[in-house]
DNA sequence: TAGATTGTTAATCGATTAACAATC
DNA sequence: TAGATTGTTAATCGATTAACAATC
């Protein structure tokens, strides 16, 4: 790797995924970066310069095939493959992230949820028997797994957050609102739709 | 208003906000750009540059009172009132955003649920009786309501946002998969877990 | 060929950081 | 007073945009 790139360029890169699949359902077979800039509110300039960093995807006074792009998207992006994810958190909030149904088919499949409380553990939850807390750090090594999802209460958060990096996990996705603090080879990602909210209300009268 | 505020300072109040809910609960009554810059992985050059811009929040030598500064933040965004907000669907994930028990002390309350299903219709939700989506813009307009949150499928996404737009919402965080084409002078926000973890997968090996 | 669109370079724009006087 | 920390200015850094040659 020459020069490393700006995260804010890998942050966009599932944005256009997600218009591209978009666009192959509505029936197209080829895209410009002007037309996808249309739809996501982006320059189409910027949308070249963000694909020029991992190759030339189009072709000059065409454009881009969609399947060839979405491909190449998906293989920078390294969700060609499927990723395990382990779930922390059976509540009300793990229960939906547990019943969702948008992971599958774009890269992710939940291994295995687990919860803290007795009264849970044993228990189903869209499908998944919960485990007890304690088999966080065995089943993390013995799959091999990077990726997991926080969903327990605020005051929880940061003492999961330490068993699951512990145990090898490199990657959280955060549904508790707090921060959490980690090593910096440790990737995070939050969820809190207040934070957005929050953010609109500045704007509105 | 001299100078218009740059939207990537508005987007780090709500999590200074946060940040002091936590110190405070904590039992912290003073902090500082440091100590707060520390525990959310910012500069404390950058935090004393966004606070500076609504006013002198601070005292040297001292920090910010947290009470105060607080007070303060919640008054730039708005949400020392509480507003009332739609929700359109009530399939799985609408039915999870009704039951959220976060929106509450934040400043956001759910007046009403909607459907299109007519076998949803009446039906409960956390205490709401689903309401046909044609119900849409009587309510928002009785009740002025200027913010809605999208947990439709991806489908009828944009077909909701234009039916909230029209009826003079101003504000939307949509929950589908798939980006909104709305006026300018309108909001929206984005939750896609997936699209965070598809950013984290890049760094992993 | 004429029209369209890419990939890339250079220019612009804006955000972050460093530094420090002011002062609690 | 000595130590700490703010608010702010100027310097740096990085991201976005404009422009265009290359070429399908």
């Amino acid at each position: 790797m020459p020069t490393s790139i700006p995260d804010i360029v890998i942050s966009r890169l599932p944005i256009y995924l997600r218009a591209l699949d978009r666009l192959a359902q509505e029936g197209f077979e080829v895209t410009s970066s002007q037309e996808l800039g249309k739809r996501l509110g982006i320059s189409s300039a910027q949308i070249r310069k963000d694909l020029s960093h991992f190759g030339g995807f189009g072709k000059q006074g065409t454009g881009y095939k969609i399947t060839f792009l979405k491909d190449q998207l998906r293989a920078v992006l390294k969700i060609e493959r499927e990723w395990e994810v382990v779930l922390v958190g059976a509540g009300d909030l793990g229960t939906a992230v547990a019943r969702y149904r948008g992971f599958a088919d774009r890269g992710f499949h939940i291994t295995c949820v687990f919860d803290a409380a007795p009264d849970k553990v044993g228990k189903q939850v869209a499908g998944h028997v919960i485990q007890p807390i304690e088999k966080l750090p065995t089943v993390i090594r013995e799959k091999n797994i990077q990726i997991a999802m926080i969903a327990v209460p605020a005051e929880y958060a940061q003492s999961v957050a330490d068993i699951l990096i512990e145990s090898g996990v490199r990657a959280i996705l955060n549904y508790a609102p707090i921060n959490l603090n980690v090593p910096q080879e440790v990737h995070v990602q939050y969820i809190d739709p207040v934070l957005h909210l929050q953010q609109m209300t500045y704007y509105l009268s």
